[in-house]
DNA sequence: TACGCGTGGAC
DNA sequence: TGTCCAAGCGT
């Protein structure tokens, strides 16, 4: 079926396409680059690595994907043993890697995987497209790279280099109909998951935003872009707005035996499922934040501060504490713990967080023994 | 369609 | 040093 469909492909393919496929496909044979997730020649692709790395790296980079893939993938060596794990422990595990809505989809992935697909991968776009935490580009890269099917994978590296090759001048996010027409066209029948993977090396190590590095590219004689000499100014991207300030208190608390007083986020939204200390709400614009703390005691300012810019917004976090030294929990809403400051290492810390403790208790916090 | 959603590296 | 931005998805 899916031969079937490849030939035709082929056969539509014109030869100047045809042509710039090869190129490719040859350029990637000589400067693959070797990363933990991707299979080496002449092995079979693992669909819960590919699956894995995939999510790992939305919106995030290699260098730092490395090491949360090797702490997975040890932990948890099957798709059955991640649908098994506790979500508490997977944050954990993704403490630190950002965009946590991915780590609780990888979670119900799995489990997914396991209750309705038997275990194993479905290996078709569109089954994959249905899986939580896979959208299209993640569904296609999946569908090419782990089962060998044509699909056009379309990330931000290959927006910037097929917009570069046809000369794209339309801003994106509209031009994104029209690329990825365009990249369908350049799908090989044969290899199309070194394809995809070639593609996004390419924009990853030569096709780059800044100073891109044509002299060497494979596509040079072909890439529009560099005769009309625009390849640096594409793609046209939208403007983005600028970002608001928001202020908020933390509130410092410990028992007797030094633990420090933590909550748990609410499961969506921003941050969700991981722990924090308690605050005051997070308003946007100093005069108009109601900055009381969540419960009573003798707050006195620490004159500390920390500041942190997330995507859409920068935080201005003013840190009290108090004298006062707990037995119990104060009067509280939802689920709030005293953690220990040697577990602080282990739990599910955003990094705004870990700046709060380092800030009160010293890096030392953080150096896992 | 546009927005909410993290982080660390490169420059 | 601030800005940009990276293998996007869900709503």
């Amino acid at each position: 079926m899916s031969v079937m469909l490849q030939e035709v492909n082929d056969d539509n393919m014109t030869s100047k396409n045809k042509l710039l496929s090869r190129q490719l496909l040859d350029w990637y044979d000589a400067h693959a680059r070797v990363l933990p997730w991707r299979a080496k020649p002449g092995e079979t692709a693992d669909p819960y690595r590919v699956w894995m790395s995939e999510i790992m790296l939305q919106q995030t980079t290699v260098a730092t994907v490395g090491r949360y893939f090797l702490a997975f993938t040890s932990r948890w060596p099957s798709v059955a043993d991640l649908a098994r794990a506790e979500l508490d422990d997977v944050l954990r595990e993704w403490a630190g890697l950002g965009y946590y809505a991915r780590a609780r989809n990888l979670h119900a992935c799995a489990k997914a995987v396991v209750a309705d697909h038997g275990g194993r991968f479905p290996d078709t776009e569109q089954e994959l497209l249905s899986l939580p935490g896979v959208g299209p580009y993640t569904a296609a890269a999946i569908a090419a790279i782990a089962f060998d099917r044509s699909a056009a994978a379309v990330d931000g590296n290959v927006e910037r280099v097929i917009s570069r090759l046809s000369a794209i001048e339309t801003p994106l996010p509209g031009a994104k109909t029209e690329i990825r027409a365009r990249t369908l066209e350049l799908v090989p029948a044969q290899r199309p998951g070194d394809f995809a993977q070639a593609l996004m090396d390419l924009g990853a190590t030569l096709c780059i935003p800044k100073r891109p590095n044509c002299l060497i590219c494979p596509w040079m004689t072909a890439c529009r872009a560099r005769e009309l000499g625009v390849a640096e100014a594409l793609p046209v991207k939208a403007p983005k707005k600028q970002r608001p300030v928001r202020n908020a208190r933390i509130f410092w608390a410990e028992r007797a035996d030094g633990a420090v007083l933590m909550r748990r986020r609410e499961e969506k939204g921003l941050l969700g499922g991981m722990l924090e200390f308690p605050s005051s709400g997070w308003a946007t614009g100093k005069e108009k934040a109601d900055l009381a703390p969540p419960y009573a005691s003798g707050w006195v300012t620490t004159k500390k501060q920390i500041e942190h810019t997330f995507t859409h917004f920068h935080l201005v976090l003013d840190l009290q504490q108090t004298d006062e030294v707990f037995d119990d929990l104060p009067a509280h809403d939802g689920d709030w713990r005293w953690v220990a400051r040697h577990q602080l290492a282990t739990e599910a810390l955003p990094t705004a967080m870990k700046k709060v403790a380092v800030a009160m208790l010293g890096s030392d916090v953080f150096r896992r023994v």
